[in-house]
DNA sequence: CTATTAGTTCGATTCTTACCGAACAATAGA
DNA sequence: TCTATTGTTCGGTAAGAATCGAACTAATAG
């Protein structure tokens, strides 16, 4: 497995978030990341193969959007909301509620 | 020319918006109208042919961000702020400015 | 009535994306 | 060491999107 690489906080671009979530599994995640927590890949229990879930997470990553760190066997992602927030404020929650609330 | 259809206030999807947000060009377009007011087509001077910027503004309208209207021999553009700040409360405000500040 | 202006639509091309299964890699446990 | 488990990567396919030039439409100006 290659070494994962994430932007940095003044990397991460306002057109690459709004990407990242304007697709509905992608939305679904980075949404289940900030009101459950961090979560393993596998957990999310969406009906699509391994491959593409990994690909969805690939996409939130290289956005900046989602933090992923490898433990033991499975990988734990998170939300990089504090990054997020310093970068572009209010942008997430504002996505999130924008999320919920349809 | 075929009749625009615009999106009513429901059937505005936050996917929609994002992904019609998340282009340079139709982000570039909305932060234009929502700063400077209502615009026509041609006076945004992009470096794109015509065929390209009408599809832009396809896009734009059909996610609900933009409605056109025609006045003499042309195109009328405005943000749909009102319904917008309904459907997202906070949303468009929020994205503007992270487009401003990066 | 003709020419101009402003956009739209069409057809084509090229690029990107979503998706899958199969093969691979890394860790943990028996 | 063998075997799950968990993800990643690869190769391929099918669908979608960005872009252009050319042809078209609608309104206005001359």
């Amino acid at each position: 497995m290659r070494q994962k690489i994430f932007p940095t906080s003044d990397q991460i671009t306002i057109t690459g978030v709004l990407y990242a979530l304007s697709d509905p599994t992608r939305l679904e995640i980075a949404r289940q990341l900030a009101t459950e927590g961090q979560k393993a890949c596998c957990e999310f229990g969406f009906p699509i193969s391994k491959s593409t879930l990994s690909h969805h997470f690939k996409v939130l990553r290289d956005a900046g959007v989602v933090y992923t760190r490898t433990e033991g066997t499975q990988s734990v992602n998170s939300i990089r909301r504090e990054e997020l927030e310093v970068r572009f404020p209010g942008l997430l929650d504002t996505i999130l509620q924008a999320a919920t609330a349809q």
